[in-house]
DNA sequence: TGTTAGCACTCACTTAATCAGAGTGCTAAC
DNA sequence: GTTAGCACTCTGATTAAGTGAGTGCTAACA
């Protein structure tokens, strides 16, 4: 028994109409709808070997036919087209994501609520892992008698910054000779690569004063070092599950909310991913909790170099050629928009 | 008809009851559960009286009595007794509070953390308004070429910041004088004051290059002082709802997720809420869409000054004494740490 | 040999009916 | 004023019957 073009064609039919109605779909739905150019017995034979390949399954005797996590891996590899989205659309989603581009965190955001505004599901977006940005300077400035503030800025603009209370004074030529030493020790140096340097070799003197304030600051510095490494994850449109038939049970509402909940767990899981387009169906996705969802995600990057990722979770009867679409668009435009200078330009669009 | 004594020990016999179990609370439960010292029969009639005089309703004929809004008023008014927190308790939250004490923002979205663990409700936290933040000193720090960094710290020890690509180039001398010049005009302002102040009369020059820079500088120092003014609103336990009987249905669940998804209408409600601890209950909330639900707030001050929010929100029928405790100690804890250093000294609790 | 019409059969869902249980409200006695 | 007794009400659970969408098989047809 081969997958012929007449059961491919069946076999599209029924995706098409359970996607957009989320109804298993019969045999004489599926004729009356489509112009398949057979009979509805005839569909129903085809139906029966469809399900004998594993790409349909029955609800139960008496209902239509619902296409299985094999059926739609079929579709999005071999079967599904490239959905263009109406020029229109592109541009007004384009006005709408540069609109209001000033911070990259703030864009990101936007780019996940404008994302679940179009599909209608839960969209989420990270911030750029940044372990591979490279410090640029390090600057120690005083503000009061016992206060400094410690800040760093690095490559892709990022700059962080942390306020110390130190136990006892400073002067402000140590603080300066610090800080020239500290860029000089880190400059260059990724994120990460400075998180193991051994701080007693490559910051040295002899003043004591100086050693002093140096051991106060030393702490902070790596603190803030690791806070850089946290990436953010907005998410948007949680409750349009609500909408969705799928999430119509209190239970599996709730079950898809505590999945959400976990911030920390859904950011692990969505580093881990490949970068790219990428769409993992069902029990493609290690998580169990997500064993009934599909998700899809792609890379976006700054500088050319960041990653950062963007995409939507929903249930596996989905969209999966228009959302595709979408999120492709939106990371090009994100990564086009922060491809050398920051985002701070509107005229490359 | 009036509110005798024995009126008072039903009406909150009944208040405790369905608090805890959620199911309208007849006669005979009534007697049998708490020591009335009277029968049902007696007590069916005074709660007649009760319902007659509007602090009981009554879902249908055959069901037991449901608190009112009415009831509830006079019980967190005139009825409930303070909460004292059990010792090992306090310790507990206190510990858990301060364990992660770094900065501001991520305290308060740990207080937010607790106060749904202990609550089982939605809690949110916000972090304190800037307005009245006073501004210290302003600072241009060249990065490269055409890029530098504007920097604002404030009283608080805020320290806000915002890369600046340049059309042109400029150099550090006029920097400098310009990050003089700001600081000189701007410090001792409050934000608020600050964003209202005439540029043109504060930072004058005369030198050509200099006004240029200080053309491209003052927007984004506009907007950074906007940005400033931006409070985070933290949110946690939003997944308890589904545990609560009231919002079991999925309707409900939805109305509530959406309420609390418009994170800036809810920013917008909680700010004009008045400040120390405040109970609303039902309809007393202007919120259309939180006439069933009720809100506890306290407020918590930095620096003895600026003032954030803190609370929870869930059905009018919740544990108003107990809640209220747990969110007083909170927001106590949380002005004690941040009383005058920001929070850094472990050594103060 | 593939396609189709016809028909019996299955199963979920809806509506109606019945029943048990919790609770009230009234009356009459204490 | 309080209480026991009892009829009455209403909900929620359970059961039963009916409806309809859909399948799967068989036999006829091209």
């Amino acid at each position: 028994m081969d997958l012929n073009e007449r059961k491919l064609k069946i076999l599209q039919a029924i995706i098409h109409d359970f996607v957009t109605t989320a109804e298993p779909v019969g045999s004489r739905t599926l004729s009356k709808k489509y112009e398949l150019g057979v009979s509805p017995a005839t569909i129903r034979n085809e139906m029966s070997d469809l399900e004998d390949m594993g790409y349909l399954t029955h609800p139960h005797t008496s209902a239509g036919r619902v296409p299985s996590q094999k059926a739609y891996r079929l579709y999005v590899n071999d079967l599904m087209s490239k959905y263009e989205i109406p020029q229109a659309e592109k541009n007004a989603i384009a006005d709408e994501l540069y609109s209001n581009i000033t911070e990259l965190d703030q864009t990101i955001e936007h780019a996940a609520k404008i994302l679940s505004d179009i599909t209608n599901l839960t969209s989420f977006a990270m911030t750029p892992k940044k372990d591979q940005d490279v410090l640029k300077f390090i600057n120690l400035l005083p503000v009061d008698e016992k206060t400094i503030v410690l800040m760093i800025v690095s490559e892709s603009g990022k700059v962080s910054n942390m306020t110390l209370k130190l136990r006892q004074g400073y002067d402000e030529e140590s603080l300066s000779v610090l800080s020239k030493n500290m860029t000089y020790a880190y400059k260059g140096k990724t994120i990460s690569e400075a998180l193991t340097l051994d701080i007693v070799d490559t910051v040295h003197n002899d003043v004591s004063a100086m050693n002093t304030l140096k051991n106060s600051v030393m702490p902070s510095f790596m603190k803030t070092l690791e806070d850089m490494l946290n990436v953010n994850l907005y998410m948007d449109g949680l409750t349009n599950i609500f909408s969705i038939p799928e999430y119509n049970d209190i239970d599996r509402a709730k079950m898809f909310m505590e999945l959400i909940d976990k911030k920390e767990d859904f950011t692990k899981t969505l580093i881990q991913r490949d970068d790219g387009l990428l769409i993992t169906i069902g029990t493609e996705n290690d998580d169990e909790s997500m064993k009934e969802c599909s998700m899809i995600t792609a890379t976006y990057h700054v500088d050319g170099k960041l990653v950062g990722k963007l995409g939507v979770i929903g249930p596996t009867r989905m969209k999966y050629s228009e959302i595709s679409s979408v999120i492709e668009f939106l990371t090009d435009n994100l990564s086009n928009a922060y491809r050398l200078t920051g985002g701070d330009d509107d005229d490359d669009y």
